[in-house]
DNA sequence: CTAATAGTTGAACAATCGTTCAACTATTCA
DNA sequence: TGAATAGTTGAACGATTGTTCAACTATTAG
């Protein structure tokens, strides 16, 4: 048993015993791999936070320079900067410079899409509230 | 001025000019509300961490008892009963009551619509390394 | 060349977050 | 009733993360 798939754990942390067997089998085959899942939650880490959201909200209405940015959000520009690092690393937002000045946009329209599938669902919520 | 709205930020943090003011008013008309992009935020860090994405993709496959979860992913019960509580109060899992046993399972189909559409983003950009 | 400014970078800091541990509740069963 | 076990809870811990600060690079303009 040297070629053990990622939830087949030797180490036991559970402090129970297996209630439904045929179910946690079931399941565990069925379940994607670790590193997917690690990749998929990377993802989803990128739109948890306000201000990258507010970054990428505001790229979808124009190319923004940081210092329009800075100005819009009421933030440092390192702060700004910062964060437009993991947005560039992650193939989220592009570039292009023009002298001093450097120009961000969205890379494609996975973000918008995204952001929108994400929208709806908060503003659900918010439906099952008034109701 | 004392109603203001949230992006007219009254202290100035920001160490620049504004370059492009023409480009700043207009998507800031556009910015969805500060707390919307809070909630929107919170919504997506449910699905940033990946153990809470394993107990949603095994919930996706069968309802699942705490004992199950915890075997299933070699944790303790205590972790997923602590992440099983963030879920349950943001209204993504339910459960019901028998005896001992409390079974949970995914309150609705948004989780599987927001997982798979996360999924395919991070599939697609697998694609674009193999090209 | 020199001053000014757009943007980046890394260290430091506080805040947040996930896991663990130990103690606890609640239900079953003998 | 009392032992066993499913599940919860809160405090503590370490790890991660976002912002700030100060120093830095690079480009423009005088």
């Amino acid at each position: 048993m040297s070629d053990l798939k990622f939830y087949d754990v030797e180490l036991d942390r559970t402090d129970c015993t297996v209630i439904h067997q045929e179910v946690v089998d079931r399941v565990k085959e069925t379940m994607p791999d670790e590193d997917t899942l690690l990749d998929l939650a990377d993802a989803f880490k990128l739109f948890s936070d306000s201000t990258r959201l507010k970054i990428l909200y505001a790229l979808m209405e124009a190319e923004m320079c940081v210092c329009d940015i800075s100005v819009l959000l009421g933030m440092t520009k390192s702060s700004v900067s910062h964060q437009l690092r993991v947005l560039k690393q992650s193939n989220l937002v592009k570039y292009r410079k023009a002298g001093r000045v450097i120009y961000y946009s969205l890379a494609d329209d996975h973000v918008r899409t995204i952001c929108q599938m994400g929208m709806a669902h908060v503003l659900e919520e918010d439906e099952e509230f008034d109701s």
